[in-house]
RNA sequence: CGGGGCGUAGCGUAGUCUGGUCAUCGCGCCUGCUUUGGGAGCAGGAGGCCGGGAGUUCGAAUCUCCCCGCCCCGACCA
């Protein structure tokens, strides 16, 4: 297969991020537009993502089922704001065999619908909540614009759809799994994030109220990594799921609905990635070490191998792989992996035998080091914790330094223009002067962070008093 | 759907303005030998309806018109 090269970090952040995905080989544009096939490079960090992120939901008590891919057109409708918000990107499906369907049906943008059709037959009594389930899906939504993994036709995702009896208890699932994803970025694909509360014309399309965690990429533009939405009862309302409670009266559920999809490997790739390719985090990494023996006649390759062998016996901690492709060169090799992300090249030679050594070379850093053959293993699992720290260290420092404070909107584009990143600043809490930020600087409002920190201010659109900053930032 | 750009070998491209040995170069692929601690070297080789169609011309990758496709910017993005 052919090993394609980064020519050189365009001005162009777009162009860098499309070489490096096609330097990994992780994905390719498929024959329908905006849809992408993801190659095994890709889907290998998408499975560690997976896993990681399905014991987290099991740890918090969740469960997984599945749901039909197509919806009766008329589900979408039971709800206001959801068909409006979905109305414009839903594919529908008007034949079947040789027949027209006499209802169409749409292709899932998002479960609710269909989910809170079966929750009505589920759900009598309080004693059947909190009912809390996962899905892993596809679903379709018909953007006008597309890029590989960050917005795609089709995509993969969970989504987390749970019924309770009240609102604090849906409010307190909201934030929990808010919390679930906080952790998984930051500890596992070690990609800071900054947690709150999207502004009302940002939530989604049904919601009473979303949360998010908004990563910064490495040109200073934000991505919206996951959501959690607290429904109210605009669902159940919907779907006309009531339960009896414990006193007797009849109630309508509570709802919340939450999402992480392979965008999070699009933001992965620009949190991380450089221009020799992409960086994978440790803990996603499902090679972790690529061995590279090093020889020039057959009976130093036996040796090499020998040693390899002897030496990755107790390895079990570590997923490694031994590249002995003949065929291929070492500086090939070299190459081939760091494209690919792996956190930790080890090289082992014939003069390395004798030194009782191996050479070790950090993704993260090109940090060459030569260590002792005794204690190999662990010599290896602390630089890959030492990796997935200064990853996470490097990518936040980097985001606080793209982040200020601003009182003058008439500053944002010269700011967002150059060195883009989060604008703090005070908003009044209207609409109206979000709208007009907008339009005149490209930024919206990321979040309103969670946590207490009020400070009075001055709306940098109105000049009306505001008691908290909220962040700014041109987004994905 | 608006604005801009681009379609030449598997991939990336030169050539188009100024029509005429122009089908170029790199990567990759195949064969052989030498190599292997940063994408190996040399030699040889395979591979093209120059996006499609119609025109102009003695002659079109090149000029004109139409069509198709892709990319970027914008609108849009729960």
């Amino acid at each position: 297969m052919a090993d394609t090269k980064i020519t050189k970090r365009a001005d162009d952040y777009t162009r860098w991020y499309t070489d490096v995905i096609a330097a990994a080989e992780m994905a390719d544009h498929a024959p329908v537009k905006g849809c992408m096939v993801i190659r095994p490079n890709g889907y290998a960090i998408w499975e560690k993502m997976q896993r990681a992120l399905d014991d987290m939901f099991k740890a918090t008590g969740h469960q997984n089922a599945y749901f039909p891919l197509l919806i009766p057109e008329s589900f979408l409708e039971k709800e206001a704001e959801h068909v409006e918000g979905f109305a414009p990107e839903v594919a529908t499906v008007t034949h079947a065999g040789s027949g027209k369907l006499d209802e169409p049906l749409v292709i899932r943008p998002t479960s609710e619908t269909i989910i809170w059709n079966s929750y009505r037959n589920w759900i009598q009594s309080y004693r059947d909540l909190p009912l809390l389930i996962n899905q892993w899906a596809n679903v379709v939504r018909w953007e006008k614009r597309t890029r590989l993994f960050l917005r795609t036709t089709e995509f993969l995702w969970q989504e987390g759809h749970t019924a309770h009896a009240t609102y604090e208890d849906a409010e307190k699932e909201a934030l929990t799994i808010l919390e679930v994803y906080r952790r998984f970025a930051e500890d596992y694909m070690a990609m800071p994030v900054i947690s709150g509360l999207k502004s009302e014309s940002e939530k989604f399309a049904g919601a009473d109220h979303t949360y998010t965690i908004e990563a910064m990429m490495q040109d200073g533009k934000a991505l919206q990594a996951g959501t959690s939405h607290h429904l109210g009862q605009n669902f159940a309302k919907a779907f006309d799921v009531q339960f009896q409670t414990e006193k007797g009266g009849l109630e309508y559920v509570c709802a919340t609905s939450w999402g992480v999809s392979t965008r999070l490997i699009g933001a992965l790739i620009m949190a991380h990635g450089d221009d020799r390719g992409i960086v994978i985090p440790p803990r996603l990494a499902a090679t972790q070490l690529a061995i590279i023996p090093i020889f020039r006649k057959p009976e130093q390759q036996a040796e090499v191998m020998g040693r390899i062998q002897k030496l990755t016996r107790d390895m079990d901690s570590v997923s490694y792989h031994i590249d002995d492709r003949e065929q291929r060169s070492p500086g090939w090799k070299f190459n081939h992996w760091e494209q690919r992300g792996i956190p930790i090249r080890m090289e082992i030679g014939p003069k390395d035998i004798e030194k009782n050594q191996v050479v070790l070379v950090r993704r993260d850093t090109g940090e060459k080091s030569f260590v002792s053959q005794d204690g190999l293993h662990r010599t290896v699992r602390d630089m890959l914790l030492t990796i997935q720290g200064d990853l996470y260290k490097k990518a936040l420092e980097f985001r606080e330094s793209r982040s200020r404070h601003v009182d003058e909107l008439d500053s944002f584009n010269g700011i967002l223009d150059g060195e883009a990143g989060f604008l703090w600043s005070h908003w009044c809490g209207s609409a109206a002067c979000e709208e007009k930020i907008k339009d005149q600087t490209k930024a919206t409002i990321r979040c309103i962070p969670s946590g207490d920190e009020r400070e009075e201010g001055k709306c940098i659109a109105c000049g009306q008093s505001s008691d908290r900053r909220v962040i700014f930032g041109r987004a994905y």
